[in-house]
DNA sequence: CACCAGGCAAGTA
DNA sequence: TACTTGCATGGT
């Protein structure tokens, strides 16, 4: 396992350029689209959030208040609604109850503690709780999907068998613990699974990491 | 028609 | 512990 995360993250950039992420203009909507995008295209997510725009219930009170029902029935476009509507109630009972309905409280606090407090919740896992950490809270806590498992396995930079904090734990000790830095790279990666053949062929030319 | 998409929890052995 | 399955819409 060469140390070439730095390398693969310029060579990413240099190809697709700055990814402009997360797609959502409060923590509040980003929080949202970190539970509503779980296993589902954005594409899907962007429907359901425009729905609750749509009605003015893009609201921490307004969510809490409504019934699970309902927000299921708005949120239906991103697939696995009513699954959803129940973890994204979970998460807003759990900030309401110990952060006075507060994102912004439970993102100031270090990177640990917030990151307990919502794997607290049922529903919300590790790729969900660090998607919010890091795009709604800056914080440098790297997001590990199933992109990056894919990709990095395939070229050997981690194992083919192994678990999100292993892959994590990677990221974090080969590069800077950079918000920023983590922000653009899970962007770039996502981005560049888009590109790769499904069948594994490392040697083919149009698959961004070729040659690594 | 099949397959995939920015996961997670619960059930089974 | 290590698999397997349910959840569900919309695009290709």
């Amino acid at each position: 396992m060469s140390d070439h995360f730095q390398e693969i993250y310029d060579r990413l950039f240099a190809r697709f350029g700055p990814q402009q992420w997360w797609p959502g203009e409060t923590p509040l909507e980003v929080m949202v689209g970190a539970v509503l995008t779980q296993n589902t295209n954005w594409q899907n997510v962007e429907k359901a959030i425009e729905n609750l725009k749509e009605a003015g219930l893009l609201s921490f009170q307004a969510l809490l208040e409504l019934p699970t029902a309902e927000l299921a029935w708005q949120i239906k476009p991103s697939g696995y609604y009513n699954i959803k509507a129940g973890r994204l109630h979970n998460l807003l009972q759990m900030i309401a109850e110990r952060y006075e309905g507060e994102l912004d409280l439970l993102l100031a606090q270090s990177t640990a503690d917030a990151r307990q407090a919502l794997l607290s919740v049922k529903g919300v896992g590790p790729e969900t709780a660090d998607s919010i950490l890091l795009y709604a809270g800056g914080h440098p806590t790297f997001v590990v999907d199933s992109y990056t498992h894919r990709i990095f396995s395939r070229h050997q930079l981690v194992d083919e068998v192994t678990d999100y904090h292993s892959i994590q734990d990677r990221f974090h000790d080969q590069l800077p613990l950079d918000s920023r830095l983590f922000n653009e790279y899970h962007a770039l990666i996502v981005a560049a699974a888009k590109t790769y053949c499904k069948k594994k062929n490392p040697d083919c030319d149009h698959c961004p990491l070729n040659g690594i």
